[in-house]
DNA sequence: ATAGATGCAAACGGTTTGCATAGAG
DNA sequence: CTCTATGCAAACCGTTTGCATCTAT
């Protein structure tokens, strides 16, 4: 891997994701650094979330269709996906830990890590019913 | 639900995902049709894609970052996806059942499905070594 | 005859990329 | 001083959509 300059963009989107309990997207990222760093890049936050993907230090979820969002916990748990309201939130570990060890899984090829995802609707679409998303 | 019609095409597309075990992006899905019916348009495969799994008679997949895939089968399984070639597999529903109950997995939101996807490096390209692609 | 479905092509939206410049080491 | 990272804007690419036409019922 080439030499890797700490940049202060860098550090405030790795800073960004792991502050944040909502997965932000890259959307959300960028607009809470032009808070304080109003002149980064939309480019720049789409570039460093690929770097510290790559690097381990968070990790992408594929979970909701529409959009990439990033978890700055990198620890194995699985991730609620609400199909109103498309917000992710996380889910305790044990579900995980009942799947058993993952080399047990297949014996033909190599498994590296499982996500689990709940597909549902969170507790606060579930008292707003009001609000109707459509969820593709 | 609106009345709806079964067109042609629209035949020939649930029948290209129920017997291709594939897990066909709509590409895929509009490239094996133009075979046997050259003018059918890729909209209209989107557009029955999304009507089909609306219907439940085929599901998304979401577990590769990069394509929207779908699965003729409808019974809860997890899948493989292969960080090299981005193929999909098939795996056994085993793994769901360890889970136990969705309605014992939270009390605040309300669980509809679950997707379990396994991530690693399929059969086929652990042995060709060669083939090199990046997965992101 | 009447709506739903199609083909076509343009539009969309999230993500990536080329390039000149800035800035970390 | 060197070479990675940035900002900007254009390009990309999978997917959606508007519209005139076709077709299943």
């Amino acid at each position: 891997m080439a030499e890797q300059r700490y940049s202060r963009q860098r550090q405030a989107i790795l800073e960004a994701v792991k502050s944040s309990h909502a997965h932000p997207t890259a959307e959300m990222v960028h607009q809470a650094i032009r808070a304080k760093m109003p002149s980064i890049s939309l480019g720049t936050v789409y570039r460093n979330l690929k770097v510290l993907s790559a690097n381990g230090e968070i990790k992408p979820l594929y979970g909701d269709a529409n959009n990439l969002h990033y978890d700055g916990r990198c620890d194995d748990h699985p991730h609620l996906v609400c199909t109103h309201c498309h917000q992710v939130y996380d889910m305790p570990d044990e579900w995980v830990k009942r799947l058993g060890p993952l080399d047990e899984v297949s014996t033909r090829h190599e498994i590296d890590f499982v996500d689990i995802t709940f597909y549902g609707v969170c507790e606060h679409c579930r008292t707003n019913k009001t609000k109707e998303v459509e969820f593709s």
